[in-house]
DNA sequence: GTCTATACCCAGATAGAC
DNA sequence: GTCTATCTGGGTATAGAC
């Protein structure tokens, strides 16, 4: 009878989260269409009129998940300025990319598949958002081939060099394990790749290796956030 | 009543063409499970009785499309053997993965989607075909190194960055002519993306940057390949 | 807030007339 | 070889009892 000491709505955040982390694991296997509100249902462990209850309809569902990953995209290479040291910025950013690459595969690969298809729930945010950003990182770049702090690039190839490169590795999983002989990825792998990518942009930018911290995954926390958390 | 000089089976292979073109559309647009056959039908302007005669079900459709666009993927980079040249081979490389972004963006994409989903429909063949395919092709890059031709890197990693960073111009063309404010690609685009690459990883490897012919894509023939070619 | 039952629609696939 | 009509299953969404 000791009524739990929930403060309101926990309930029903906890039922969202697992509706969330249901919607990511079909979406990734099925796509947006492919996709039955039912096969989310069974998966979270709830009859499927509480989702229609709790999201409305699908596209709602889906575009909250989009809007959760667009979230943690938008932190990395946030912090770039002209008197950012480019060796530092770029270091974290690339690594930054790899990690995320490693605890929210299913996160990229979602994204991924929204613009290969077109970008039909994103073509807004994108036109909204994305050009500015782009624009903000490059002008930055560009000012340090201007204070001869990098060798001259073109920065905007430069950045979708360290998305494909890094994000591939999440995408394209399947692939690589399979080409590779893994059953997964290890800490050690993304240390790696992230000294490969490193060293490779790094010698063409007239830069120094940097020393870098391993990546040591934190254990999963029981409840802070669920397993799979949308990104 | 001039009986048209078509050879048997004429009939019977443009509609197989004009399908595979309708399906490679939509395959794209709503992936495996969300493309119906009444859409490929009515875009291909047949019944879709049709379809399920020349092709018996959609995975079979399916499994058609992937198996033409496999078929190209296998032909870049089989030229190589330790006393290649290395600036020529993986400059060719590169620049037949660039080309092929441009002119079949819809094969990268459903191979990509393929993949992002685990391969469902690609799981045989990828180990059986993909991983000596890899053995071979790293086996002879070593080479390389051992004979001191190029600086000493990860020969997996490396071609990796040159199958991220050139499909992603296929993938994610929605998101980077959104951000870059085009319309579309030009053949310039795709000889200057060519050469940032070249640029980057040559300097890497410690290669001369080639010369290279600018690429000119061949005027669209009429008939001699469907304009929508699978791959 | 939760879940059963159901309305309504569209999917893949095939039978069978042409 | 072609296409209409139809079978059967599963989809989204909701009404309404609990």
């Amino acid at each position: 009878m000791t009524k739990q000491k929930y403060k309101p709505g926990k309930i029903r955040e906890r039922n969202n989260e697992n509706i969330l982390a249901a919607a990511e694991q079909e979406f990734v296997l099925h796509g947006f269409k492919g996709t039955s509100m039912q096969s989310i249902a069974d998966r979270a462990g709830v009859p499927k009129a509480n989702i229609h209850y709790y999201f409305k309809n699908k596209a709602n569902l889906y575009r909250s998940l989009l809007e959760s990953i667009m979230q943690v995209w938008n932190e990395v290479l946030s912090d770039i300025t002209p008197d950012s040291d480019p060796a530092d910025v770029l270091s974290r950013f690339i690594r930054s990319k790899m990690e995320l690459s490693y605890t929210h595969p299913n996160a990229s690969k979602i994204f991924a598949m929204e613009i290969i298809q077109g970008a039909p729930h994103l073509r807004e945010y994108l036109s909204n958002n994305m050009r500015t950003w782009m624009k903000e990182r490059t002008a930055v770049i560009q000012s340090w081939i201007d204070q001869d702090k990098i060798r001259a690039i073109d920065p905007t190839h430069l950045i979708f060099m360290i998305w494909s490169t890094t994000q591939h590795y999440a995408d394209f999983e399947t692939q690589i394990l399979e080409v590779t002989n893994k059953r997964q990825y290890e800490p050690d792998d993304i240390d790696q790749i992230t000294h490969f990518l490193i060293d490779i942009i790094f010698t063409r930018l007239g830069l120094e290796q940097p020393q870098l911290e391993p990546f040591r995954p934190q254990p999963e926390e029981e409840t802070s956030e669920p397993a799979s958390s949308p990104l």
